[in-house]
DNA sequence: GCAGATCGGCTAGCAGCGCTAGGATCGGAG
DNA sequence: CTCCGATCCTAGCGCTGCTAGCCGATCTGC
């Protein structure tokens, strides 16, 4: 008994460490220097052992990309929480999302690059899906007047997730952010509010 | 002479073949189904023949991708034009650009995921890649009231390029991008204009 | 306490990838 | 006719994700 609660807890132990490994490893280097012999050596384990623990690569980076809505949701509710004012709160959330994703880049691409067959816009979304999108929702829910909230939340969500990338990946120049994300904020909150 | 330039010819023709095949092959079957053994079958070549063009694959898909560009502004400018009323040009242009996307999504995805190092957002950013930045400039200018036009039109084509993103990958409902649309449209050229 | 089943992890290898070196072949020039 | 240069191919390198099959350690039943 307790030794097989032992063996369940090291398994688990070691299942973390590989998404460690691979999140570190793709934020250090890059997602191509993430290869299933690189995150074995790193884990001290043989190859094989990663398919004891995942369907395949693909399922270790959907891992990591799970680890990232968590910590994304998090960083945008306390920025949220934070601010006062439904203008105030639509920004704060809008610098911390666009934050996140250039803070960790590798991370943000896996979460919407990469890991494409997550359960999203289904009934069944696990919360830690959703968690991200709520915060959003929360934020923006005073502004909705005539429209659907959701469908606001989902559009100014789409707002930030390509500014985010064309950011990223250099279509649009870093230093003009603030402008941007001004601007945009302008469009959805505009004046007092 | 003559038999240079048939050379010459042959060879050109020869490229735009494996530009073909590749923006064929990815858009039937995905570009993982894209390699070089595949595209050098497909043109009845040997493989090394397609080093010769290119410096490797990537700059085959890029090849591919500033194909794409040429095409979405096109696409987006015929709209435009066709468009009278400031407010009615931004939603034709809307449409045309997040139609493309969901239309041609392999090309969308060589031109936004994949061909990250396209020179974008600098002084010698060729015309075929400005284009299609361009037409949105024109559609959104006159809405900028105090704000920069430039500023204005990347933070419309950001919201655009989420749109196209988060739907094509599942994360947003399909079935109300109309609507997400229509919001967006509401914020940034907002009643009568 | 010991034989047999079970499980966990290893070594080795497969098919496929992007890419390249080196040789054959073929056309034009002297 | 011979040589030379270009063109294209075969073969292969080092890597990828993934898997088959073995082998030792541990757990189970007698």
């Amino acid at each position: 008994m307790t030794i097989q609660t032992r063996r369940e807890r090291e398994r688990a132990q070691r299942e973390q460490q590989i998404v460690a490994a691979a999140r570190e490893l793709a934020e250090t280097e890059g997602w191509e220097a993430v290869t299933t012999r690189r995150l074995a050596a790193e884990i001290e384990y043989s190859q094989p052992v990663l398919y004891s623990h995942f369907k395949g690569k693909t399922a270790i980076m959907t891992a990591v990309a799970v680890q990232g809505f968590e910590e994304l949701a998090d960083e945008v509710r306390v920025a949220r929480i934070a601010a006062h004012g439904t203008r105030e709160a639509v920004a704060a959330v809008a610098t911390a999302y666009t934050g996140f994703a250039r803070k960790r880049p590798a991370l943000y691409d896996a979460m919407f690059t990469h890991a494409v067959d997550l359960p999203f816009a289904r009934p069944d979304t696990p919360v830690h899906l959703r968690n991200g999108f709520d915060e959003i929702l929360q934020a923006v829910q005073p502004l909705a007047a005539d429209d659907d909230p959701g469908i606001l939340a989902e559009t100014f969500w789409a707002s930030l997730h390509g500014l985010a990338m064309l950011e990223r990946s250099g279509r649009l120049p870093a230093d003009l952010h603030g402008a941007r994300l001004d601007l945009l904020i302008s469009r959805f909150a505009p004046a007092a509010t």
